[in-house]
DNA sequence: TTATACTTGGGTAATTCGGGTC
DNA sequence: CATGTCCGAATTACCCAAGTAT
């Protein structure tokens, strides 16, 4: 089925973060945060994941993450939480 | 097979892509989006072809999940080849 | 036939893109 | 390393009126 959630502009997404809608952006081309884009090459974001985001999900153990640009693994860590897109 | 072989109206398409109606019929007039054209001047899209662009077939680089499982589908669908000559 | 909802077209703001710099 | 701001350019959003689709 559909993901069934909503798409949300990087306007949407920065004023949710308290951020410009740049870093949003810096953040979707680093992978840190899964992006849609329209044929027009603007990005949409799914409502349900930068809700995921903006909870926390339920990240307790908040490890230091930094240096991750590499990604070298197949996946697996970089993480300090599932960024995935749940879909429900 | 023929279930995604659905029309789909302007308003459709621009409720997924989380824009205006407008823009889609942009999109069909630049030829980044296939039509079809009633006798009286609308248009109609393809389901098939619109799912295609909102999962991000195109998607290269960014966005790049990393605990996703990769879902190796069978169906490699249908692919009139769309014409797909956007970039930016 | 009438009626309502939607789509079309052109034109003008607002937003976003990409790169570069601090 | 991450974020915010600058620029130019492209894409998108909303305004109008008229025609089509159901």
């Amino acid at each position: 089925m559909d993901t069934g959630d909503r798409l949300l502009t990087p306007g949407e997404v920065a004023a949710l973060f308290r951020v410009d809608p740049k870093t949003v952006t810096r953040w979707a081309a680093a992978g840190r945060i899964g992006s849609i884009r329209t044929p027009g090459g603007h990005r949409r974001f799914r409502e349900s994941e930068v809700r995921a985001l903006l909870e926390g999900e339920g990240m307790l153990d908040e490890a230091e993450e930094m240096g991750k640009p590499r990604n070298v693994g197949p996946a697996a860590s970089t993480g300090p939480g599932p960024a995935n897109a749940g879909m429900y």
